[in-house]
DNA sequence: CGTGAACTTGAGTCTCCTCAAGAACTGTGG
DNA sequence: CCACAGTTCTTGAGGAGACTCAAGTTCACG
């Protein structure tokens, strides 16, 4: 029933490839070794399912194994920042490492299964396992890296340059995980594009309708395709000479 | 000649007070006690001076003992974001764990001191000294908890809100360090001010600008004296209505 | 005391936001 | 299979906040 084992922590190596400097890549982590030393059980999501809730306590870590989820920062008044979107081989929940409650909610996007790896009983395993602490550093690192480069990129870009940038950063995600790079249907909607855009959803719609204009995609409701993916990372380097 | 010993780690307590939820506040590291495990050295930097790099190469982590320094992305195509600033208690390097090469500058804001941890080396230590470990885990998740706090604020808050957000910040910074939360130099320029906080200097400047026109503050160049901190925490959460 | 860098202030512009309406898709039930 | 409601997406018109450009002022440093 559930596809098991051989999971890579390789977190977002597409995402660090289109936006920051190449580094190591992280070996997979083996679900089955790992399950020898702390109870692993796997998690069923169904679309606008909750992994949990900002508040909740925080006391496990997860290992997307299949599926598409949102993480989204919310704020006691209110106010929701999503922070990101994480698919198969994604690391959940780090950051919650020494807070003793989440800040996050975590939204399944479609039908998602994920590895429960209890917290702090993965911190024995690290210690018997160095890999695994290590792996988990690593994979820390790379988020800190990743959310500055996104800092970088939505500091310095226009509206329809981040919508490209985004693009291309899905692209090569599904790249990584052996999809078409080219052709993809976007799990989530123009208002959490937006969000982490730091964009109101007109905007994207706006952006998106006028990467098409360009001829660099192909928009039908949710369902992209990149026509033209160097035009597409044309737009991101200021290549908006030439009428 | 060196004030040594007993650095805590508790990286920015007063930045996490302000924008994100309570949580444990990790141990001071003994830099003595490390000491034994690595070869600790302290570098000095006289203001303006690179701790490191954009491309350098990564062989280690320091631990901010005086001073004040600021981290800088550098892309490739030369657009610059000021990612933080970092003073004493700041572990520094971190994000470029598991990467060949820095990808940030740091430079010194004034005459400071930091103590370089070498690595890998830091990490045999860790084996042996599972809190160092677990502080420098610590570490590295508060970091993201901080950026996407901020990339929160960045992305919901007015100009004017966010410098107010900004000042807090380095209020309660300097408070968790024994100094004056009411009164402090800047280190930094309107233009740092404004990259972090995704402004342009002119901004930064008509916000402090208005921010002393309405009694929060009082600015002389780059000394800042918060006059009411009630007003100036009022300014984020949009009490703006009294005129 | 002079030079250069940093800061301030103003006027005008532009990008993105706001508000609002309409169209396309989803899925539910008859 | 179709109609309907609800959500999401699209498009437009108008406005606001931050940016750009430019000049003047203050400060730091030699």
């Amino acid at each position: 029933m559930s596809p098991v084992a051989e999971i890579s922590i390789l977190p977002t190596k597409a995402r660090r490839a289109t936006l920051t400097a190449a580094q190591a890549v992280a070996a997979p982590i083996d679900i089955e070794v790992l399950s020898k030393y702390v109870n692993v059980v796997q998690r069923k999501l169904t679309a606008g399912q909750y992994l949990y809730r900002a508040g909740q306590p925080f006391n496990a870590l997860y290992l997307v194994n299949v599926g598409f989820l949102k993480t989204c920062l919310v704020a006691e008044d209110g106010r929701e920042q999503v922070t990101g979107f994480r698919m198969r081989g994604d690391l959940v929940g780090i950051e919650s490492i020494g807070a003793a409650t989440h800040e996050c909610d975590v939204v399944a996007l479609e039908t998602s299964g994920v590895w429960e790896l209890p917290y702090p009983a993965i911190l024995r395993a690290c210690a018997q396992m160095p890999e695994l602490q290590e792996r988990l550093t690593w994979a820390l690192a790379a988020e800190i890296r990743s959310d500055r480069s996104w800092k970088l990129a939505l500091n310095s870009l226009s509206a329809e340059q981040r919508v490209a940038a985004f693009l291309l950063d899905l692209a090569s995600r599904h790249e990584a995980l052996g999809f078409s790079p080219r052709h993809f249907v976007l799990r989530m909607g123009r208002a959490d594009i937006g969000s982490f855009l730091a964009l109101k959803h007109e905007t994207v719609t706006r952006a998106l309708t006028r990467l098409a204009g360009q001829g660099c995609i192909d928009v039908q409701w949710r369902e992209i395709r990149i026509l033209d993916m160097a035009a597409l990372d044309g737009v991101i380097h200021c290549e908006d000479k030439a009428a």
